[in-house]
DNA sequence: GATAGGGTTGTTTTT
DNA sequence: CAACCCTATC
């Protein structure tokens, strides 16, 4: 602590002087902000509900640590995604002037593997780890089942999908794959099943380290494991002077540890959060880490932002009236310092397709009053929920972007393509490799199995891959006929070229020249996937190494999301339609929350356990608090998805509302005769389709 | 052993 | 609807 306070010194330099002095911070905080600024020490908790400028709170505290003379890179700042990262320290370098070099920020999960490529050896990994992606941990858990288990009960043998699941949250949440089953799964939670469970997890950690993997879950835990050692967190605390957690309500158990581990050594650390906010139960988020806080700090300074500045009264009013049914909470009500008269609308209507249409007169509606598109967003609980809604935006030329969905780097072509760049990084990547010899034709799964294990178990991939065990000669010992022979043996010849390079782009261009034929003719709307690739090659031509690219690759999967618009040259203004997750932290004068009906939202396998029923309820809060302005709420009646939801009633977070604080209207639609057309035109559309649809 | 075609299944939210 | 699995055929 003394050494703390040595480090707190006159700013250097005009730039720094002319901003920082008392009367700056007093001018742009309010009393509630100010006050926290100017206290900057010790551990700190500070509870800050929605739109109460949380976001200026964080970016000034790491402004005056900076000016008051603690380096950047003595101050770690962790925030929910990498792109709040970048725009936090965007903000500060503004307030700066100067361009912020050194600092800690990223996710819980970029910053574990900063620390553990500086740490690789004690961790015992080697370098050339690669981090698998979710659906990479997925596909590996599919493998050993199918390895394992084929001539097993089937009731006995988990879904790779839930097994992930239960794996995932016993970690992150430090309980046993037991536990997790008797709380969450109680109908699973017997003799053989959780048997293999317990196998399937021995083997897929042993499987990881065979092929030098470290998955989402992996990054947690090895930097949890690192900080035991006395040294190692003795080293990083002297490297990090001062923690800021953002979005704390939303960290789970190893987050917290690790944060506590580090943070106990200098005792420096501010953690912000709003219990009322915490929405990813689902993978292990525990808010009352926001609770426990004080008990692993006891002499923690509290402080609270109530002001809103962001939502109406009207708008408040109903998200506080909402919040209020949830039990386990921490009572907090949010005061606004706005009024606009506008009471929100609740609207009832016979379908999605209506529901879009009331969307797009509205838009029209606002537009005419002067806004622009970007002053709307479009909120929705889950992501089928919005098909109709982009299918109806598209035929009215009314441009968006979707916020949801199947993030960029996960669609199948982009991850074709970034599987050359992982096998030359990592030779031992068996799910890169099966991607690979999926491409070539004549090869089938068996063949590609026996190549893919022989060049597995090599420890020097250039040796063994050309010199004999892909030969033709060799590739003779496997059955497959002349034509097969000849496209992996082109494929050797093309692979040897690829290994000889280093530098991205030219790894890049290389692997187009195998894999564009493939691309064009096994998947459909190319066009779309081509203008896909050319983002990918921006990417790729902005690093210098595979390593660098690959790690960026592998932490930023959601970064850039598809995007469906009518025209580009639109856009910088566009309506946005977002899952209320995603959503998070984001604020538009006008709001359209849908499928406010029972069974969608809440969701619903979510209705009948007390505590997941308030995460829904909170999800709702969210969703209501990014409005500014004014704010409708959609309830349709059917909806038209793969499975038909028919006679749904009004969502029971409308219903439990007090009647006064919104008004209830009903529309009629100008567009068609919906009830008429509804069946016939559109029955389930997919994204993908809508992006190829041009009509 | 590869592949095409038919039948089955399923979607909550994300680093 | 599409991704996935299984089966029949080459």
């Amino acid at each position: 602590m003394e050494k703390f306070l040595k480090n707190l010194q006159e700013p250097k330099g005009d730039k720094s002087k002319r901003f920082f002095n008392n009367e700056f911070f007093e001018s742009n905080l309010n009393k509630e902000q100010l006050v926290i600024v100017n206290n900057i020490i010790g551990p700190m908790i500070v509870i800050a509900g929605a739109g109460s400028g949380k976001t200026r709170v964080i970016t000034y505290s790491v402004a005056k640590l900076i000016s008051d003379g603690i380096k950047p890179s003595e101050i770690m700042l962790v925030t929910f995604t990498n792109k709040a990262t970048d725009e936090m320290l965007k903000r500060v370098e503004a307030l700066l002037g100067y361009e912020l070099k050194g600092l800690w920020g990223g996710t819980f999960h970029s910053l574990a593997n900063r620390f553990i490529r500086i740490y690789t050896q004690q961790a015992g990994l080697k370098p050339a780890y690669s981090i698998i992606d979710q659906s990479d941990s997925l596909s590996l858990i599919k493998l050993l089942i199918d390895e394992n288990y084929t001539n097993k009960i089937l009731e006995d043998v988990p879904s790779p999908k839930l097994c992930f699941k239960i794996l995932s949250n016993a970690i992150n949440r430090n309980k046993s794959i037991i536990t997790i089953l008797k709380e969450n799964y109680p109908y699973y939670a017997k003799g053989e099943y959780i048997n293999i469970l317990k196998e399937i997890s021995k083997k897929y950690e042993s499987r990881k380290r065979y092929n030098n993997f470290v998955d989402f879950n992996d990054l947690l835990v090895i930097w949890n494991k690192l900080l035991n050692t006395k040294e190692i967190a003795q080293n990083i605390a002297e490297k990090i002077k001062y923690i800021l957690v953002d979005e704390y309500q939303d960290t789970n158990y190893l987050q917290a540890q690790i944060i506590y581990k580090i943070a106990h050594i200098n005792k420096n650390i501010m953690v912000v959060g709003d219990d009322a906010q915490s929405i990813y139960g689902f993978r292990g988020a525990n808010f009352r880490n926001l609770l426990n806080f004080g008990k692993w700090f006891p002499n923690m300074k509290k402080y609270k932002l109530t002001h809103n500045y962001r939502s109406t009264s009207e708008i408040l009013d109903l998200a506080n009236n909402s919040i209020f049914n949830n039990k386990i909470q921490f009572s907090k009500k949010m005061m606004s310092t706005r009024r606009n008269q506008k009471k929100p609308i609740h609207i009832t209507v016979i379908n999605d397709l209506e529901q879009a249409n009331f969307i797009i007169e509205k838009i029209e509606e606002v537009r005419k009053r002067g806004f622009s598109y970007s002053d709307i967003s479009i909120l929705y609980r889950s992501n089928f929920h919005s098909l109709t809604l982009q299918k109806q935006l598209q035929s009215h030329k009314i441009p968006f972007i979707i916020r949801s969905g199947i993030s960029f780097f996960e669609q199948s072509h982009i991850k074709d393509i970034i599987a050359f760049s992982k096998i030359i990084l990592n030779h031992h990547d068996e799910l890169a490799w099966r991607r690979i010899f999926a491409i070539i034709p004549g090869l089938g799964k068996v063949n590609a199995e026996k190549i893919i294990q022989k060049i597995i178990s090599e420890e020097n991939l250039r040796e063994s891959i050309f010199s004999y065990e892909l030969t033709p000669q060799n590739l003779s010992n496997i059955r497959l006929n002349k034509k097969s022979i000849e496209n992996v043996s082109e494929f050797v010849e093309y692979f040897k070229n690829l290994s000889s390079k280093s530098i991205p782009i030219e790894i890049f261009n290389q692997t187009m020249k195998f894999i564009k034929d493939y691309l064009v003719k096994n998947y459909n709307n190319s066009e779309k996937r081509l203008k896909d690739i050319n983002t990918l090659k921006e990417i790729y031509e902005e690093f210098s190494t595979i390593k660098e690219l690959l790690d960026d690759l592998n932490l930023r999967t959601n970064e850039i999301k598809n995007i469906s618009t009518n025209k580009d040259a639109e856009l910088n203004d566009h309506v946005v339609l977002s899952t209320i997750h995603r959503a998070k932290g984001l604020e538009w004068k006008f709001v359209f929350i849908i499928s406010l009906s029972e069974n969608l939202f809440p969701s619903v396998g979510n209705i009948t356990d007390q505590y997941k029923l308030e995460e829904e309820r909170r999800i709702f809060y969210v969703a209501l608090t990014r409005a500014k302005d004014e704010l409708f709420l959609i309830t349709p009646e059917e909806s038209n998805t793969y499975k038909k939801y028919n006679c749904l009633k009004i969502s029971r977070f409308i219903e439990e509302l007090d009647k006064k604080l919104y008004e209830k209207i009903t529309f009629k639609d100008n567009y068609h005769n919906t009830r008429k057309l509804y069946n016939k035109s559109l029955n389930f559309i997919t994204a993908d389709k809508l992006i190829n649809n041009k009509d």
